[in-house]
DNA sequence: TCTAATACCATGTTATTCCATGATGGATTG
DNA sequence: CAATCCATCATGGAATAACATGGTATTAGA
């Protein structure tokens, strides 16, 4: 299971290309170099895991009883699964953020990646300082 | 298995002819490209699913004991299989949405997928915002 | 034969892959 | 201990492929 930890600011070009910061590009599976992110319910800031914490969502929602269960939209593991995309990791380790999600998190040159465990977090680095308080100051 | 997430909006020509998202169309087997459809049991959207999930449907049909309960076809098994239909992807990659499939969810020119993991679903654009809440503007 | 469904083809746009460069740090070797 | 080599990493740009979409041709069914 992949382990998400420290925090890496890294640059963002025109067209939303981002480096994954090499150490958690190195927790994820060796045959699966990806990661699924959705722009979170709760915060300006993108969630970020691997796929099978996407399976494990899936999991939970039995899609049999869905289709004959009304409240779809709003049961949150479909709220999930409907706004999350995987996104692939190319072979110079980067990905490229969908702009509703740049939109989403306030990120425009630069992101922030935060190491929360099984998950992690892309912020703008001003949303990001806005979000933690006053005493960070050293993410150049 | 498959498993469809995100959510994507394209055009439907005045034949019914749309394209499935390809992120989509990438986790179906190979060997069989198609996707298997019904009018929701529940929302004024068409369910979708790849075929070995009717085939999963189907066999818990087969566990209702059909000899001895009455008034299968409300089984929701049952409804599901009944009125399912399965459509074929072609070359280009895009499906052909049966007409009462498309007046039942309210579809003219333009379809939403929505990855809901094991399954997805198709709306109108107009339907599915109503269905969500106010809280979603962003569906390009 | 006429109509409708299906298969085929063409095109602009967008996204993905490929290649080149600079920076960084660790290890090896003089 | 210092200089050099090498591997990894982040980053930019350009070439390439994929995708969505509209149109036309062909086939099949009534």
């Amino acid at each position: 299971m992949p382990l998400f930890s420290s925090t890496y600011t890294n640059k963002v070009d025109k067209k939303g290309r981002v480096s994954v910061p090499a150490p958690f590009r190195s927790t994820l599976p060796s045959d699966d170099q990806s990661i699924s992110v959705l722009p979170s319910l709760v915060s300006k800031a993108i969630e970020g895991f691997d796929y099978s914490y996407l399976t494990q969502i899936s999991e939970r929602l039995d899609n049999y009883d869905m289709m004959t269960v009304p409240g779809q939209p709003s049961n949150p593991a479909a709220k999930i699964l409907s706004r999350s995309m995987t996104l692939s990791i190319d072979s110079d380790g980067r990905i490229v953020l969908p702009q509703e999600f740049m939109k989403h998190a306030g990120i425009s040159d630069r992101a922030v990646f935060v190491g929360l465990g099984k998950t992690f977090q892309i912020w703008s680095p001003e949303e990001y300082t806005a979000a933690m308080g006053q005493d960070e100051e050293e993410l150049m």
